[in-house]
DNA sequence: TAATAAAAAACGGACGTTCATTTTCTTTTA
DNA sequence: TAAAAGAAAATGAACGTCCGTTTTTTATTA
């Protein structure tokens, strides 16, 4: 038999992660065996060996690949928001960091498995040095905001960002895996709203603020 | 030989427990075998099942025991805080929950595990209807904040507080356990004070903010 | 046919749990 | 006062199953 190319390698691996994702976020690292996902992946038990040399490479290699997603997800969310501070964006960024968190839960999952399991190896990158990434990605953006006045003096934009970027999700997060079941006593919009208010009114200038509350954004904000 | 006296038996499910939770918080659940627990406990196999029918009841009596724990260091907390949305105590409220996550962070872990293994059965209860259990705990505080206007008209006080506990608890818990590093690029302290001004002047009335920036606890968050 | 992939069988060990047996300690008896 | 009895606790071997991985065998296709 002629060696596979490497597209039906790929192919047949994604199989294989699939099943492996779905046992992993089901039941933990050590509760899930080859021979579960040999079943569900439709592969044989031995022939997983010729794809992944152990158990562990299996979990790095989704971990890898979802790794990447998000990092495109991210991208794509920061590249919406063009005015990052404008309470109107700061909501539209809770609301994609809630479809971010809902469409891809599997993946906070995966994260919980190397905290617990890999005292979070694979995942340290994800929240290390945050603050100074938003502050590369939105660097013009924060300069020109602090220069017009929008923040209240002494306050830094990319730390309100990170603070309100974490926020959104934890809530989500929270409402998602952990039971929150409307934990603001709030249905999804209603907390978007509230928590943009807050960061909204706890970081601007009064005259920033002023400006808010005369436009049309107000309007969406209620 | 006689039965033991219950303080014995409690005594010994303790050691028992405190080798079971070691365990579980650095390899989860299912890769912590009988055979782990009963070495580090210096109980035979076999006198494990005198004590406990299942593993899986050695993880409930370490969740139960432990929520007890922690429904009482949350009370001691509350108790502290008299003035529920007074800025000086929104920031003792992050001080004292940064503790809490500290010095318990095998809770959390265990919640992880929860989350993963169990679907969050056993913990489910932490975050359900939260905002209506602190809207009790402080109901004649918030009521009288609301009357005297602290607030910004259309702001809950309950929403408020569960808001900033979720902050703060959300903050310690990515140092602590997801490798954060000072993910806001800022010391504990520095970072506590940031996110209870963002909390401060994102709800309180212009009135009530007008006497914070005169009184002297102004002073104490700078 | 030759090389590779896939499947199946086998390996040694570990798993949670059970159980027959031994140890321990109070109580009863002589 | 010492030994015997009785009951509970503790033990560790044993059970059947499953584990991750390796090895062997069979199937597939350029």
């Amino acid at each position: 038999m002629p060696k596979l190319s490497n597209a039906v390698i790929r192919e047949r691996k994604d199989v294989i992660e699939d099943a492996a994702r779905e046992y992993f976020i089901k039941q933990g690292f050590h509760a899930t065996s080859m021979r579960d996902i040999s079943k569900r992946a439709e592969v044989s038990l031995g022939n997983l060996y010729n794809y992944y040399p152990t158990k562990e490479a299996i979990f790095e290699s989704i971990v890898d690949k979802y790794l990447t997603l998000i990092d495109e997800k991210l991208r794509d969310i920061f590249a919406e928001i063009d005015e990052p501070l404008e309470p109107s964006n700061l909501r539209k960024l809770g609301e994609l960091v809630g479809e971010l968190v809902n469409q891809h839960s599997d993946f906070w999952l995966l994260m919980y498995i190397d905290v617990l399991e890999f005292q979070n190896r694979h995942f340290r990158k994800m929240f290390d040095g945050i603050t100074d990434r938003f502050r590369s990605v939105f660097a013009e953006k924060f300069i020109e905001a602090e220069e017009r006045g929008d923040l209240r003096t002494g306050v830094d934009a990319a730390q309100v960002f990170t603070a309100a970027y974490m926020h959104f999700f934890n809530y989500f997060l929270v409402e998602k895996l952990f039971g929150g079941n409307r934990h603001l006593g709030l249905d999804d919009d209603q907390a978007l709203n509230f928590l943009t208010k807050i960061f909204a009114y706890g970081t601007l200038s009064d005259e920033k603020l002023a400006k808010f509350k005369r436009s049309a954004n107000q309007a969406a904000i209620r």
